[in-house]
DNA sequence: TTGAAAGCGCTAACAA
DNA sequence: TTGTTAGCGCTTTCAA
């Protein structure tokens, strides 16, 4: 009923291995050759069967994409990126949704390597040791985006988590602020967060300005999380006038929640960012933000793991992106966009 | 080096084929038996071969989900929609980014037909008769979400976007406005927007009220697509009063853009979108909008798939989910959250 | 309850 | 330049 690559070189008076080649572009194939079995592949709309492909050759060109959430949208817009340039190089990407779980994560890598896949893509907020035992135990390349392995055993692309929120922070800082909170999500163990947190801390200690645990929330990282740590912050004797918010979605949160009680941003209290989704420019004020370029760490990724794969020589299998500040309304400023 | 069935079936002193029972939880093995092979699968870390499964059985458990851009919020939920369903029924999925170019998609579905995926998701704002073609020759099911196809061929899941559209359309026109704004993504020729351009005409021609030519506008659906538009129509020597818009970017778009000067709404202008994203409750006033249950619309068109490719009786092919408008600021009602 | 053996559709030596 | 052939790792009759 589907027609085979046999069916093909039947009706093309040669043999299957001419038929392979004219499908994979060998250069060994008389022209002549190559037109008539390209016609006859035409004719009988010949669609050469990839699973068969795969077995022989032990490569499906296609790679896992392991991500925690595909509806929040710093992990869609990283998948994105992911995808373009496995696109590009012609993989395909099998995606699912950990949860940011590692039960989850564990079973996904096992399901895709059963599914054969020539590489691994994977966004972890947390690379516990049972994770890095799994990941080298895997006969294919995987690489960490977004996400930092303190064993350092694996090809990963970020930023500088840690300079990126101390910059942020003293941006704060320099404005006169010594009541400067830190709100972050999702978990209390998210790698990146604890980055963000230190550098918090070493910025307040670096200006002399005591840490109060008071001001540190570790929240589900959503809107309303944000609106939230507004109430609660706001109810402490000595408030915070600023804020050092995780993600968009948080400091939208804090913001909203000011701007319901009449505060204004930023002359009453100030927000920072860090993450910059387009949800940035979508609030009143516009928040100033860290920028971590999600879709670009999931497109160097991919791009990383296509050398890897291709046995290529890589310089440093630990990529750092450069970061930058965007200024806009929810911090005061001279730097204006 | 990797350890196949036959390695585990040669270690248990039992025929692959005995193996194979096994792994696949057939019922005609001996207890004893089948624990000595679980034994030997566990100590030689077996992991079976997807891709041989797949090309002895012809069944891969994967499908291809096809969409326009998952960094999109909107698509990005039907895609977790999707893909939690899925993995509910044991699938993966292959997910690709169609950009809604008609090109794409075509070689999209031609490539996970290559890859031998069980089925199809699809998500399409246009269902071109090339599409249509192509679809109809596949030999796996295809279904579509939030999308649809009016020579009504395919199985699909929607809700009502006319009746949903005109409801909300209703809904201005009943609070006295007269100069009522359409504006809509991506483009002229989707398909849902057909439906609620046709239902804004219809609504306001219930109502006695003018078509004007002006007041509809097709932008590219994104929040600066609203911002633009918002100045567009402001510079009308009669400017529109109320805006219904087809989607929550371009909402918040032209609030914001009223905002920007001085504007207030509900009371100077006011909006209504369709979609009902998370971005609806993240600004201020919290958008009024037609609940567009994108979610909910992926894992049943996903549910829906599995029903067909177990060709399990399908009592209604096109699937219609209910729709209703979530009340919040952005129009003056009386009726409230 | 178990095993033998024939494919599934293709790639990749190896020969010619 | 082309063909022959042996797998790739598994499922699935068919027999036993």
């Amino acid at each position: 009923m589907t027609v085979t690559i046999y069916d093909v070189a039947r009706e093309a008076n040669v043999s299957m291995a001419t038929v392979s080649r004219v499908v994979n572009g060998n250069q060994n194939v008389k022209p002549a050759t190559r037109k008539k079995v390209l016609e006859v592949i035409e004719r009988l709309e010949y669609r050469p069967n990839a699973v068969a492909r795969g077995l022989a050759s032990k490569k499906t060109t296609t790679v896992g994409v392991i991500i925690p959430d595909i509806a929040n949208i710093i992990y869609a817009e990283a998948a994105r990126g992911i995808e373009d340039i496995a696109t590009m190089y012609s993989y395909n990407i099998i995606l699912a949704n950990s949860d940011q779980s590692e039960e989850k994560e564990l079973s996904l890598i096992d399901t895709m390597l059963g599914k054969q896949v020539d590489g691994i893509v994977m966004i972890s907020d947390a690379v516990t040791p049972k994770l890095v035992q799994e990941m080298e135990h895997s006969p294919v390349p995987i690489v960490l985006a977004g996400s930092v392995d303190e064993t350092n055993k694996f090809a990963s692309v970020n930023i500088d988590y840690f300079q990126a929120a101390y910059e942020a922070v003293q941006i704060l800082i320099n404005n006169g602020h010594k009541r400067i909170a830190f709100i972050s999500g999702p978990m209390q163990f998210t790698i990146n967060s604890k980055y963000k947190l230190e550098a918090y801390k070493k910025a307040l200690e670096d200006a002399n300005i005591e840490v109060d645990e008071q001001l540190i929330v570790f929240e589900d990282g959503s809107y309303d999380g944000g609106l939230e740590s507004w109430e609660v912050f706001n109810k402490l004797e000595n408030p915070p006038t600023a804020f050092f918010a995780g993600s968009d979605e948080l400091a939208i949160g804090i913001i909203h929640g000011a701007q319901d009680h009449g505060r204004n941003v930023p002359n009453d209290i100030e927000v920072i960012s860090f993450e910059n989704s387009k949800l940035a420019r979508m609030v009143r004020p516009r928040l100033t933000s860290v920028v971590l370029p999600l879709y670009d760490i999931g497109a160097v990724a991919m791009r990383l793991l296509t050398k890897i794969m291709n046995k290529e020589e890589i310089e440093n299998q630990s990529v750092l992106l450069p970061h930058r500040i965007e200024y806009r309304h929810s911090v005061k400023t001279s730097i204006q966009e």
